[in-house]
DNA sequence: GACTTATGTGATCACCGTTCACATATAATA
DNA sequence: TATTATATGTGAACGGTGATCACATAAGTC
């Protein structure tokens, strides 16, 4: 049973607050976003965000955060699909990765923005991690690692440039002009032309 | 002959203006570039500036072209110098784009990025197409391209790549802890572990 | 020298993040 | 249940921010 509105107490507040930063961010932008602004939409006074957040930057860590967590959630069920029907792993897994960059932009660029997130931030790191671990794993399929703790070269490329078409989609001057289809296709292209360097 | 200063006219504020985000941004970081800061810095009122930016997005846009061309004009020489030596320009002019990212963050970061920039302006599209330019002409040597017109899919791996692990340096989590020599050697090795998917 | 245009100023505005004393709700204790 | 302690939300205030506008002053033109 959920708490009744018009309360002097929210219940929830922390939570809806990230809720408010997403639908802000996802609407206007990630600058767009305001402290008062989130408050306002959830119907609270702006000072009560700081009884959970120490800072608007804090709120914007536990934003990314949430944002790394969807990414890597949405990267495990491509990998296990991909497993599933005998597809390439690394595939599917850097596809996911450029599909959530271009549906969701304000996520994926709240996620790795050293200037505005406390990149030391507990949560944040181990998230972070837990997402290298995913690609890490979808890697494994393709590419032989010597070492798996750390990033080989090969594994090195893979993640660069999946990021970085991601990157050039959404922030820089490839694809403007195109669709969603036309770039997923440049992303498929792509990865059909790395495999021979995954061997 | 320079004008004299404590003058009324400041003979090239707009030219200024962009040295103070310069160094503003080197030393604080781009969120910390304030217009006021600006002007304080270059010892003029704060609403001078909209004289000669109409926005301080203007202004941003206007220091991300200024970021452009130093990086165009940087990997240029790297690839002259490549060819002069009969070294692999792509090399060069990948690890002269990783080591520009390295060296100056907040340029790196203003160059590409489309919510606190005017992408449209003609300055800042003109010296991002200058650069693709640029790009292409170090790949030319090394990859076959059919349509000179338009990235093909060798070419957009390889500026993906690079672009990627550039980025991941700078704002994401490789390479935190590490230096720049370390930083370095990850993109040799990651460019050199590229090479076999251009061909 | 008079007029026009370009450039810099100061006051002012609404909005922003942040703080703090205070009000109110929930939980714990007696 | 009554009391107390703690957690959570409020409202007013602060300085800093981007932006505007009437005004002041310089430079360019005839």
């Amino acid at each position: 049973m959920r708490k009744d509105r018009n309360q002097y107490h929210h219940g929830n507040l922390a939570e809806s607050l990230l809720d408010a930063v997403d639908q802000l961010a996802s609407q206007f932008g990630l600058e767009a976003v305001t402290l008062r602004a989130c408050a306002k939409l959830v119907g609270v006074s702006p000072s009560s965000a700081f009884r959970h957040y120490a800072d608007k930057r804090a709120l914007l860590t536990a934003f990314a955060t949430r944002a790394l967590q969807q990414l890597a959630e949405t990267m495990a069920t491509a990998s296990e699909r991909a497993v599933e029907q005998g597809d390439n792993p690394f595939h599917a897994v850097g596809l996911a990765y450029v599909e959530f960059a271009i549906d969701k932009p304000a996520f994926f660029r709240a996620m790795w923005s050293e200037e505005t997130v406390y990149v030391n931030d507990p949560d944040y790191s181990a998230a972070a991690n837990q997402l290298g671990n995913y690609l890490k794993g979808g890697f494994a399929a393709t590419i032989t690692d010597s070492d798996p703790d750390s990033f080989s070269a090969q594994e090195l490329l893979a993640w660069s440039a999946v990021h970085g078409l991601a990157d050039l989609l959404v922030d820089g001057p490839v694809g403007s002009g195109d669709k969603k289809p036309e770039k997923m296709t440049m992303a498929r292209q792509m990865i059909e032309a790395l495999s021979p360097a995954l061997r």
